[in-house]
DNA sequence: TACTTTTATACAAGTACTTACCCCAAAGTA
DNA sequence: TACTTTGGGGTAAGTACTTGTATAAAAGTA
């Protein structure tokens, strides 16, 4: 788990931009490649943290744990561990996670829209 | 301009999820970090090229080129120069571009709000 | 002549993202 | 005993993203 240089003139700039665009606030919290494949699959139901591997088989397991993290952290996703053995984790959408509803059906149409025009 | 290796296992992987998830589909086009906010400025008003740079100032001027010629590859900006000295050069939507405008909509709204709930 | 403007391009270097592989606990099961 | 299951952690390596700096053409202006 590689260390971010929170100082950088990247994340120095990132946040500057966010200040003034709505959008570029969005791409700070969602904006990795699998954050919103993640939202979206979080969004049909809770999942278990195996469930969510199946349901994405593309992604890597660091990937998935790292990203959880990071959704977690800001404050989009609730984790809920069961002390038992073997582990029961089960992640689901935050208050703030589900109003990303809008955003993340919007995707969906104009992908099958984009996908369904081009073949 | 670095080449990219387009048979990665990591861009398989990135199609082969785009096939059954809209929402990775929509990233694999405008998932990159400046890709919406160059969209959200161009969907007020087309803009030349030194309009977008002073739209945008934290972006560099590598970053922007590179993303405007990824979006015109993905059709979803225009390019329209005029051959004159020097350069005179508009950015526009194109109707596929257009269409993101919910998209957008919903992440700027999402964003307000999620920036007033924090502070 | 020298400097400015506009829209870029090229190359090197730094930083972040992603993958691949190996490892663990502790209970249940064959 | 040995193997499976679940939810991860650690490290190294490869790949992509981003920045910084230098460079260009050709007309207009000081």
């Amino acid at each position: 788990m590689t260390a971010i240089k929170e100082n950088s003139t990247r994340n120095f700039n990132k946040q500057l931009s966010a200040v003034s665009c709505p959008v570029t606030y969005v791409m700070n919290k969602i904006g990795g490649h699998w954050k919103p494949i993640i939202l979206y699959h979080l969004s049909n139901s809770p999942k278990r943290y195996s469930e969510l591997k199946r349901a994405i088989p593309e992604i890597t397991e660091k990937m998935l744990i790292q990203h959880l993290k990071q959704l977690q952290e800001d404050d989009l996703v609730l984790r809920t561990a069961e002390p038992v053995v073997p582990p029961f984790v089960t992640y689901s959408l935050t208050p703030a996670g589900a109003k990303l509803q809008p955003v993340l059906n919007a995707m969906a149409i104009w992908g099958l829209d984009d996908m369904r025009q081009r073949g």
